[in-house]
DNA sequence: AATATAAAAGACTTATTTATCCTTTATATC
DNA sequence: GATATAAAGGATAAATAAGTCTTTTATATT
């Protein structure tokens, strides 16, 4: 549903985010270390998020990547918007040409209130909600460091 | 989350049961022409779903693709497992490399559980099943022939 | 002013998915 | 047996997504 590349842009927006209060600007470098993507190819989505004003960035020595206090306004549904240029919520999830409450696919009960939910949850909170839920809860936006049972 | 030849071929599978009753092969022109699909394209995925046993065919004049008594027992997955070869369902939503009910990226609340029923769906139920409800529910695996207000 | 740092820009490569085309094989019908 | 029909097989092309590399531009620091 969505590509690696809004996955990447989601993934490093929340970073910087959760890393702002430190007021270090981060580099695309350490972006793509930090998160495990690769460095060139994560630089190439920033360049594209900053186009949209949804991260914002500073060139030379000290500069970086950060989110602006307007930043942090944007919604997960911007940042998907900005990469993938397109709704990734259109669109039976069979295939089917006509799928509708009247003329269901077979998991159109099942698929339309997930999109519902979704869509909400991305178009209503912002940046900085998603990074305060994700502080609380110690979801982890990189393997680096953490211990987990396999 | 699932390619367009998934997709493709759950409706090339639906369709066959559905006219199945008429006891006449589909010619892979034709399933191709009723359902939108390019005739070429469809042709090489009923050919993957032969070799499955996800579906049947014979050659020659008066041949065609069918579904036999055992084809009917397969599910939705098998057909999924049969044209992509992997589990669409793994993998955390957003891309996190840590995300289990312990650790939950910020809408796995929301993707589990759709998951969880698709998967069941997909699983549970028979071709056969399937396709009685598409019948019983008046659903369109084409757009021929119906009038759709737009 | 020279230097080092980091983003911006653009060209390029690789992989995957989607789609097309052509030849071969099986088989029903005449 | 000749012919027509339809799937099987294989090779190739086009489109999209993923990833890399090199040069240019801005700017802080010395």
């Amino acid at each position: 549903m969505l590509t690696n590349a809004s996955k990447y842009a989601i993934r490093a927006v929340l970073h910087l985010t959760k890393k702002m209060d430190e007021a270090t600007k981060m580099s695309g470098k350490e972006i793509g270390s930090d998160l495990d993507i690769p460095e060139a190819f994560i630089a190439k989505i920033l360049q594209k998020l900053v186009k949209a004003n949804i991260i914002s960035s500073h060139k030379g020595p000290k500069g970086g990547f950060y989110m602006s206090k307007e930043n942090l306004n944007n919604n997960i549904n911007d940042i998907i918007w900005a990469v993938e240029g397109r709704d990734i919520f259109e669109g039976c999830f069979m295939g089917l040409p006509v799928c509708s409450d009247e003329n269901p696919c077979p998991v159109h009960h099942i698929v339309a209130p997930f999109k519902e939910k979704l869509y909400m949850k991305f178009n209503d909170l912002t940046i900085k909600d998603f990074a305060d839920e994700i502080k609380d809860n110690g979801t982890h936006l990189t393997i680096k460091g953490i211990n987990v049972k396999i």
